[in-house]
DNA sequence: GCGCCCGCTGAAACCAATTTCAAAGGGATT
DNA sequence: AATCCCTTTGAAATTGGTTTCAGCGGGCGC
């Protein structure tokens, strides 16, 4: 072992090898105007000849900033559900990536109680400034709650009437409403919304597609299934049990994500149908997948890296104390071939 | 407000409500022995009371041990590279989990640098007890001056025979001996593998499958594509090219991933080739999308949850001082239709 | 009755930084 | 020459825990 793995060096031995005190190393490192330009320079580069570093726990209990943020990610409920979908994971490097920019450290953590108290803890315990919540759910009471001990969180999700917390989303019934100009160019006529409207996400992209459609010139149709698994093979199934049931077809269908768009796809094709001939199926979220499937699935691309910028942008001040409001990310439709 | 979210409540008021000294608080939360049952309790139910939490920080100063773990994603090259591979999610979702069961902390990191100073200044300024490098690259010498330094670290990857740290991932070899036999059930003859075998887990997959189909027993043909570039589009062009200049066709194709796998298949078909009547084509890591393509495809399945939990144990007993040695992951094919 | 040991408790030191506050030194002003 | 001020510095306090060490009181053995 060439070295010990545990720092030796401190600030106390850099300022014994500078012949300086504490302070002025702490204040040479951190670019305080009040040490000598010289002294500084000579700080530093001892510093630099010990390869130091400061000891972030030290500086963190005595800031009361820990520049920490944790992020919350179910991956418990991601893997449960199947739901296979990497949107999430894309959130979580635009979300990386913006922390990073800000200097500020991401602690990923994977709550294993759904209840303001368990984040409340995480809060406290692992001493993060605040809180990222990716995937609001249906926790929605939760996180007022959380909200409600004056926790800085924001949340990526769908913003209710009355949230009191930030809520970062992408704009929904904006996308929602793309879906259902670009069925309306291609003239189509009976509208399936395939989702779980129970999710507030959900319910706005429907109600989207819905207004879109009643600017139609002529006579439409407006169906759903309300899709409570989120599995591939769930919505496969649902597929193939509402072809049985039905007594005409849909000639448009919106699914909640790209993966039930590819069931359905893939339930319409073995029973015969053409796709997008007969029926067109539009997606959401742009997974890679989306593009190699055969056929390449129209959908709605949300930008990721927007989302993350805007996510940290908004926690930071709210941990500076601000209250800035909710806001919806660029929302943008794919065109493809389903 | 109804509670000032900058934790108000420390040791020492606990100790002051208690009527108790602040060690005793200490040994009481901490379950020391030294500590009388009913001091305990009363301590203990003040505590609850107060809402309190210990602060990590300063425990983690006084400590030498932090219980965080960092942990480096890079997600910059995955997005420059469209790696749209979600393999590397799934790891980190099982790495998570893995080191919640220890009690440690997840710190996410994206280094700027690929040099050891950078990781070290991790380990140094972020407190971390050790560092689990999700993805190995062409980082091996990087990575040996890492650890030299002393950083207890494991890496996912495949092992160098003079490999200086710890380092796990599936067994490559055994993949592709998997899907060597499984092509040579189907009496395949012409095999070819796509992939940039600079990378040591590629060279390994060849290699299994090489030493798989020296098995056969009638006149077989081997041949390579080496494709540096990892997205989906580089993959397809590389196959029009390929299909282009050869005079045989393979029957077998065996790719370094699912992604690739895909391109590779749509590629033969917009070409008129049948999949996989006319060629078998298998890929790697299983990622969900495999299964909806269509065919769905063959391909390795890695266990992303073993994975989590080895890593973090070896990376436990490192910092304990232990010297664990590298370890495989199980390794399965999932039969399916490509 | 004396000493010993054991169980339990708290005062003070410690971890590695930052911040407050006092003061030294030097230059400018009167 | 005395005063003032400004730049630069360091001693000591502070952050919130844990650990060391000394001590107190009671039970037990002799």
């Amino acid at each position: 072992m060439t070295e010990n793995l545990k720092r030796a060096v401190t600030m106390a031995d850099i300022a014994r090898l500078a012949n300086v005190s504490k302070p002025t190393v702490s204040r040479a490192l951190s670019n305080s105007p009040l040490v000598n330009e010289k002294t500084r320079n000579h700080v530093l580069s001892v510093a630099a000849e010990q390869g130091y570093a400061v000891n972030r726990n030290a500086q963190k209990l005595r800031h009361k900033r820990t520049n920490t943020i944790a992020v919350s990610m179910d991956f418990r409920s991601h893997h449960e559900n199947h739901i296979s979908d990497p949107f999430m994971f894309d959130l979580l490097a635009g979300v990386s990536e913006a922390l990073g920019d800000h200097n500020q450290d991401l602690l990923l953590c994977a709550p294993n109680h759904n209840d303001a108290a368990a984040f409340r803890q995480i809060l406290n315990e692992r001493g993060a400034d605040g809180f990222i919540i990716l995937g609001q759910g249906h926790r929605e009471s939760m996180l007022k709650d959380f909200a409600r001990t004056g926790a800085p969180i924001v949340v990526w999700g769908a913003a209710a009437e009355d949230a009191n917390y930030c809520v970062v989303g992408s704009d929904n019934f904006r996308g929602g409403q793309l879906v259902g100009e670009y069925f309306l160019e291609q003239g189509r006529r009976h509208f399936l919304f395939v989702g779980d409207t129970s999710f507030r996400e959900m319910h706005l992209r429907q109600e989207g597609l819905r207004s879109a459609i009643e600017a139609a010139p002529y006579d439409t149709l407006f169906d759903d299934i309300e899709l409570r698994e989120f599995s591939y093979n769930a919505a496969y199934d649902a597929a193939i049990r509402y072809l049985d049931v039905i007594e005409s077809r849909p000639d448009a269908i919106f699914a909640w994500n790209d993966t039930a768009a590819m069931a359905f796809i893939s339930a319409l094709r073995d029973a015969g149908v053409d796709v997008p001939g007969d029926v067109s199926v539009v997606g959401y979220n742009d997974i890679p997948a989306a593009q190699y499937f055969s056929p390449p699935i129209t959908t709605i691309r949300q930008d990721t890296h927007q989302a993350g910028r805007v996510l940290a942008a908004k926690l930071l001040r709210i941990v500076d104390g601000e209250t800035p409001k909710s806001a919806l990310i660029r929302t943008e439709l794919i065109r493809r071939d389903s």
